[in-house]
DNA sequence: ATCACACCTGGGAGCGCTCCCGCCGTACCT
DNA sequence: AGGTACGGCGGGAGCGCTCCCAGGTGTGAT
């Protein structure tokens, strides 16, 4: 007969944490009891729940997150999935507001934001595996395409996910989205107020959802104020800067009375500026000047730019918030109850600040 | 008698996806062997290995890696630890290029990259936290001051850890950097052989020391060239580009006669270059600017700016490559093997780029 | 034909936790 | 006094995997 020795408890980097039973041990309760308090259990006494509390803080006992994990079939932990290349990621303002929004709905729950890049079709796979192999609670998704297919196939995985800007009129996602028509009508009524009636647009990526409702609300307003429609004046950008100078100088030899743009990105209008600036218009006095964002690049540029502003930290708050209900809802379901869940889709106003380029 | 039901296999998100036993079951073997084959093992015949690919590819099955981490006491995931606001993250393009470069050492491994920050106290404490509860195998640390403590008590954890930039000259944890001195002296020296003598200096925060071996640099270079020092040429910034026109205006003030500017980043020099421009100084003719860096603002300024490059991307990717040497090292130690861990300090090389500001 | 040895393979034990059943004791009712 | 709740608690079972031992099978040497 053989004796097996014990296994050593795992790799040498497990470095001796104590474990729960320890912890029981030293309060000198169960290990029963010594869950109930980590997890705020109400059933247990206030007595019990101090000396449990004292063990704990002598041994200095953090919970190990994959026993849990693999226990409750929970990680605590949510993935915030940028399906762009890290550069862009990193150029735009709107992800770190994001997730600054993200951050402080997040700030008091146990829960652990993961930032993953997949912009390649290798990362998107790697993503899926990682996602079915069950590391974290629920996604948000930003920044998606018309015709990504990331999105229904995480859906296929009944894994919650919010996105951030529906991709359709009938989004089956649960997403948080802003007002992008009633955005860019104002901005325009803006123009019209203000007598311009040669009023261009420049437009987003067209696939992106939220493009096509600003220009829809740029024709929308137009034509409440009885402006005939123009195709000559509505070019499409890309939401870069190059795009920006690209379309501007299309317009302008299209159309070289125009007296305003509205751009759809503050990023695009700075490049309209300079093609402006370069072909000797002032601004407003020649051209009216409206961006989208109201970014940073808004505040800084020269003149200051007149800005559709988007709540996106807020964005990022409520995309959370819909993400955690949305966890703890199918927690709370067994498996019998029938699914309900809400889906819900919140649209967020926007607001127009009205600067000297208008 | 009571017959226990079983537990229903955890919770309804669950959705029943496959484990190592039904795919054993199908392929006809134990679980032993579907775990070999999942993990690469030689050790196992061709024949088994193609019948347990097929039940996998057929089930499609992930492994669980909650239960893969408690069982191996290994998560597959490393973090990085930037102990900064988002803001400032999102802000320096210092970051992006890490993030690539340990995108690409990580590209070809199983390895997934974790983003946390933990600029104030309160998410320092969770961040300890979260890595005692081994959610990670190992972190990247960047961006770290001489007195920030997270590193040592990420010693302390001992949990493997790399330091982008030496704290000190005897940085105890295994750390990548540039060779702060080298291009800073290397900088100087070439102004020096553009004849100039009174050569100013915007130094970085002190207390990072790269920023403190710049102004070693600089001033090793300037008694290299018989060139006195003085201390009124010698003004702190703050890495930042209001700090940059501040410690200009300084500088010009107290020493109207200089000819030369070394500030400690590019975005220092560029608030060095607007505080120029408005008091009337050319650049180069009047005073020769030189920036460290190299980022995309060097090559935007107008005039283009002369800077010190530093090899970021490459940086990220050495900090990975130690990372998960170290993470191996450990993994391969038994308890009774004594603890020789590496600790390499790699120094990176710089290089100055000549343009037209000098 | 026998033995030694390699190579594969199955499955027990265990990782640290959560969940839940059922026991115990106390308080309250009849 | 006995009965009945009920809050508090202990600990068994199990989550899905890895590790490792023991056993089986096949090969080549004796």
């Amino acid at each position: 007969m053989t004796i097996r020795q014990p296994r050593e408890g795992g790799r040498a980097r497990s470095g001796g944490r104590p474990t729960l039973e320890e912890v029981a041990a030293r309060a000198g309760v169960g290990r029963g009891t010594v869950s109930r308090v980590i997890n705020g259990s109400p059933r247990v006494s206030e007595t019990t729940r101090a000396a449990v509390e004292a063990a704990v803080a002598e041994l200095g006992y953090v919970p190990n997150t994959a026993a849990r994990a693999l226990a409750a079939n929970r990680t605590d932990a949510i993935a915030l999935v940028v399906p762009e290349p890290e550069g862009r990621f990193f150029a735009e303002p709107y992800f770190s507001d994001i997730i600054h929004g993200v951050g402080v709905a997040l700030a008091d729950t146990e829960v652990q934001l993961l930032l993953t890049f997949a912009s390649k079709d290798r990362e998107r796979r790697r993503l899926a595996q990682y996602l079915a192999a069950q590391r974290v609670d629920g996604v948000l998704l930003v920044s998606v395409h018309a015709n990504d297919p990331l999105p229904d196939l995480i859906d296929d995985l009944h894994i919650p996910a919010v996105v951030s800007g529906r991709r359709s009129a009938t989004e089956p996602l649960a997403s948080v989205d802003t007002d992008n028509f009633e955005g860019a009508r104002a901005a325009i009524a803006h123009l019209v107020e203000r007598g311009r009636t040669r009023i261009a647009t420049i437009t987003g990526i067209l696939d992106v959802y939220g493009a096509q409702r600003r220009l829809d609300g740029y024709r929308a307003a137009l034509s409440a104020a009885g402006i005939e429609e123009d195709e000559a004046l509505v070019e499409p950008g890309d939401f870069s800067e190059e795009g920006g100078r690209r379309a501007m100088a299309e317009l302008l030899r299209r159309r070289p009375d125009l007296d305003a743009v509205f751009a759809a990105s503050d990023v695009m209008a700075s490049g309209a500026r300079q093609i402006l600036r370069e072909q000797g218009r002032r601004i407003p006095d020649d051209v009216s000047l409206v961006g989208f964002d109201d970014s940073a690049i808004a505040r800084h540029m020269d003149p200051p730019l007149t800005s559709v502003r988007q709540p996106i930290e807020q964005m990022g708050r409520e995309m959370t918030r819909l993400l955690l209900a949305e966890i703890a809802a199918i927690d709370a379901h067994r498996p019998q109850t029938s699914r309900l869940l809400s889906r819900e889709q919140v649209v967020l106003p926007t607001q127009l600040v009205i600067r000297s380029s208008s």
